[in-house]
DNA sequence: CATCAGGGCCCTG
DNA sequence: CAGGGCCCTGAT
């Protein structure tokens, strides 16, 4: 375990979003693991952040309403920093937090449809959440791949555990990510000694990828989904399911709807068609279905309703669900 | 105790 | 393009 570091320098922000803007159902996503760095209590989220180089600690506050929306966000480092600095990390966490997304469109679409009125009424201003870099993204996917939801959480954690930084910051204290270099430069061995696998390899080529700048996040954000979709899977130990989850909470391409494994395949089934799970529909009627009612987003709108199927969750017992979910 | 699939992907034939 | 192998875990 690395040192921890204590993070007492402080700077407020305002941000404003566009509206509608839900704080919670945005800061909070009850589908995803629990990991280290980042924790959340309604109205209020804690999440560190690399950026630059630069460990950082992030609270949002909500101090606003859905049409109403504001956020007091204090970032908080070991060390002064400067107002270039702070105006490309705002820049970022606008991005990444989807703060300035256009949700007209996509609001019109859903509301017009019977099927979808009152699932996006309970959901206006929901908005997809990514935290991460493009980097950090990779690490998560390889960690997910093949293993339980369970493993995947040990497993990261173990990571942060040798190569994270702790940070102390508002009383918390969570992980901060690794530099790609980190990982480029230990043997594999030793990262198959943290029981990671397999995965071990895939780390050490995506890692190294990033260490040596062969990828550039932000150069390909400006290219096209064809052209990200080629890099990705490029990449050793990236394949069609973590491409799709990158396409979509990376590169925010709301319409890329990616291969369906056959759990995803069971909930959506059970969601939209409400099917047994033992009889999912074909994942080709999945897709086709998804393009007819959800044309232009349908990523987007499949999120909408697997959130209100978690959220769901967080609050009551949903038997069917919980089959499906092996810890 | 043994067996097996899991929130995939690579490699081979 | 199909199918075996991969690391480790917890469920059975």
């Amino acid at each position: 375990m690395k040192p921890s570091v204590t993070l007492d320098v402080q700077y407020d922000r305002w941000l404003e979003p566009t509206t509608p803007f839900n704080f919670d159902a945005t800061f909070h996503k009850p589908d995803h693991f629990p990991s280290a760095d980042q924790t959340w209590q309604p109205g209020c989220r804690w999440q560190t952040m690399l950026w630059q180089g630069q460990l950082l600690g992030l609270r949002f506050q909500n101090r606003g309403t859905l049409e109403q929306p504001g956020i007091n966000l204090t970032i908080y480092a070991a060390s002064e920093l400067s107002e270039v600095f702070l105006d490309s990390l705002v820049k970022e966490i606008r991005f990444r937090y989807n703060l300035d997304m256009d949700m007209d469109a996509f609001n019109r679409q859903m509301l017009a449809d019977d099927q979808s009125k009152a699932v996006m009424q309970r959901w206006l201003g929901l908005r997809p959440m990514n935290p991460g870099s493009l980097y950090e993204y990779l690490i998560i996917a390889i960690v997910l791949q093949n293993a339980t939801v369970r493993r995947s959480v040990n497993m990261l954690q173990t990571l942060f555990d040798h190569y994270g930084t702790p940070l102390i910051f508002d009383g918390w204290t969570l992980f901060g990510w690794w530099q790609p270099e980190a990982l480029h430069e230990v043997p594999e061995q030793a990262l198959r000694d943290l029981k990671v696998g397999y995965r071990a390899k895939s780390m050490k080529r995506v890692s190294e990828t990033f260490a040596l700048q062969r990828m550039d996040e932000f150069v390909l954000r400006g290219k096209s989904a064809d052209e990200q979709r080629k890099a990705l899977l490029e990449l050793y130990g990236v394949g069609p399911a973590s491409v799709g989850y990158l396409m979509f909470d990376v590169f925010h391409r709301w319409d890329e709807i990616a291969a369906i494994s056959p759990w995803e395949q069971k909930i959506y089934s059970r969601l939209f068609f409400n099917t047994e799970t033992d009889q999912p529909v074909p994942v080709s009627d999945l897709m086709a279905y998804f393009t007819r009612r959800f044309a232009g987003h349908r990523m987007l709108a499949v999120h909408v309703f697997w959130e209100d199927l978690f959220w769901k969750r967080s609050h009551e017992k949903v038997e069917w669900l919980e089959a499906l979910i092996r810890l």
